[in-house]
DNA sequence: GTATAGTATAGTTAGTTGATAGACATTATA
DNA sequence: TATAATGTCTATCAACTAACTATACTATAC
């Protein structure tokens, strides 16, 4: 698994919309002021997770986005799959990938490669928005930073 | 952590020699041939894994390769750094690689980020070439494919 | 001296990532 | 209803990387 810029970004845009779940509608620009992230790049993120059914906008003034679901309800592994695409740390391997290798029984990295997609999976799974912003307010509790 | 071809094709590579350490020299072409990786692009990952010690070759007629390490010495993530990078998921949380994240000790994905790369290093830097010998041994008593 | 096999470096191709631009659609409100 | 604010959509691009290909060179055995 590798995390690029694109999951990275879209990690920060649903904590900024966990910290602010159900008070309203944050706006894409403050977002990219915030977490310094080039606005039409974000644009084209949070038209994913839309897409995916994580955000929910309205246009026009005082318009925004805010998160579709409850921050418990998603998991960093969804995230990270939509954006990234598979955990696994080679598709050989991958349950959500194609993958093309040829001597499937005779490998013998083969369960090494298993035992790291579980052990990644087995956290990013485990671990939801809910759960970063809880950490969040345990490090601070004024979390100043984060009120848009 | 992402595994490359390229990452792949090396740990195949001291697969083979593993299983004739100390059995006399391997050509490239044979193992080219055996795990059907184009010739020229084995020549440069043997270039990298001679360079970083692991292999000793010979040129001219009857030439050819072999380790320069016991198997049990190699270590899988040694490899996986070496022709793929960090096995960090981010390099904000790599060890071997540079980072520029701005805010270290605000970002609540950063444990999670580090635990998975723990996970991982746990595994690849507890598994040697060693292991995979013997893995391959158990699976079949003759293994007669390994045999170049 | 010639064939063999590794060494070295440069070039090619295809795909991905990260980003920019501009036109478009919707909405609030004056 | 006009206007400005905001998200939506599509196209394009530069940089990078992965994977491979080509060509020339060097050392060695016989």
């Amino acid at each position: 698994m590798r995390i690029t810029y694109k999951g990275d970004y879209a990690l920060k845009i649903l904590l900024n919309l966990s910290l602010n779940y159900q008070k309203g509608l944050i706006q894409i620009k403050d977002i990219s002021k915030k977490e310094d992230i080039p606005i039409k790049y974000l644009e084209q993120i949070v038209l994913i997770l839309k897409g995916a059914g994580y955000i929910r906008s309205r246009r026009g003034p005082y318009g925004g986005i805010q998160l579709a679901k409850a921050p418990e309800k998603i998991k960093l592994g969804e995230i990270i799959r939509l954006m990234d695409g598979t955990t696994a740390p080679i598709t050989c391997v991958s349950k959500t990938e194609k993958s093309n290798c040829n001597d499937i029984h005779r490998c013998p990295f083969r369960d090494v490669f298993v035992e790291i997609r579980e052990s990644i999976n087995n956290i990013v799974d485990n671990t939801t928005f809910a759960d970063m912003v809880e950490k969040i307010r345990r490090m601070s509790t004024k979390s100043p930073d984060y009120s848009i």
